[in-house]
DNA sequence: AACAAGATATATCGAACCGACATATCTACT
DNA sequence: AGTAGATATGTCGGTTCGATATATCTTGTT
């Protein structure tokens, strides 16, 4: 359940221990970080702020913090950092690299905080995430089979579009995961390269 | 407001209009039409049907039709069919080339429709799209120059390959659009061949 | 023939979600 | 000193949909 706001939730943990922000600053960092999957509206962003300041990961950073002297009357702005359990929270969430991770929204959230992810974390978060469109290809190719006759020549064309853009998105994702086992050759825990592609024996 | 339901509306309607269909099958053509778009759920559709019965776009098909002689204790389902007010209404959405004809929900359905739209109108949509997709590029380099150092490899890679996905379905409208103009060189009304790019000159 | 499993078919409800609005301050320009 | 527009927080009502309930029809198994 409420699986959308928990996408929202990963984000904003994730901006926030990067460096303490208010909700507006955050919206718009969401907004670009996010960038085309998804926009963030207030009315999305401050209950979720409210959510996480009653479960105790975030708190409010009070204005007698150091830095500039801000002259007193300022305008009231709420500066949110992470908690103690904040910061574990989201350790856990980055350290996930199950079946939900490689979903398109997580996926993007997840791509987002790379920087500081495992490469182990990195590396099955990237191949799950391709094994899921090649079955999303499977599908797609199954049922433009199924339907070529019965269809349009713009509907064909519409298609035809769709499945081309997963298969650059499954290009692009081998040529990340190229990048990485370069960066990585002699690394520690021997990464287990599965399958080339095929069956995705995850699920 | 509810432009959400509009869309759908818009897609029951030409997916009716073709023949006569219950609600279980019309969901399965429109996932399968709309496909990558939008994923279609009962709790949508149902009330949806409802609104059009009511307003008198669309209206039951009594078993009463001819056909195959229907085995008497059939379960019931309920086909709908299109009334006068119900085509004519479709007909005014197909010829409907304005700016949210270009958005991405609805560009979709006026596409799978084509093949029941003016020449006419699928060009300045196609164009009008185009111009769209333009703009939104122009604002995505924009903001992608503007925050590029400020951002993570990761984040960086993801934002180019949106960028990317974007281009291609420009350079996608653009074979669309070439393929109009040479199965229609030498018709009626003088397409209006705008700007190749650069300004949209529309809003 | 009896049974199970799964596709077909309609329908509803509560919870999630977000666009649009209300409010107020700060900055920059004229 | 006025005003336009960015900054900032917050909420509310309508829309939307996932999950579920119900029931029939088809196909395969024993």
């Amino acid at each position: 359940m409420a699986k959308r706001s928990e996408v929202l939730e990963f984000a904003v943990l994730g901006l926030l221990q990067d460096n303490p922000m208010h909700g507006y600053e955050l919206r718009k960092r969401l907004n670009s970080v996010l960038g085309t999957f998804r926009a963030i509206s207030y009315g999305s962003l401050y209950p979720c702020l409210k959510g996480l300041l009653q479960r105790g990961l975030i708190e409010e950073a009070g204005p007698a913090d150091a830095g500039a002297p801000t002259l007193s009357g300022r305008r009231a702005k709420i500066v949110y950092r992470l908690t103690a359990e904040g910061k574990e929270h989201l350790a856990d969430l980055l350290e996930d690299s199950g079946p939900q991770a490689w979903e398109d929204d997580r996926f993007g959230v997840h791509l987002a905080f790379f920087g500081r992810t495992d490469a182990d974390v990195r590396m099955q978060i990237l191949q799950g995430r391709r094994s899921r469109l090649e079955e999303r290809l499977a599908t797609l190719r199954t049922s433009m089979a199924r339907s070529r006759e019965r269809l349009d020549t713009y509907t064909t064309q519409l298609q035809q579009h769709g499945l081309d853009s997963v298969e650059r998105e499954v290009s692009w994702l081998r040529e990340l995961i190229d990048n990485e086992t370069e960066n990585n050759q002699g690394s520690g825990t021997a990464v287990a390269t599965d399958s080339g592609s095929g069956q995705p024996a995850h699920r």
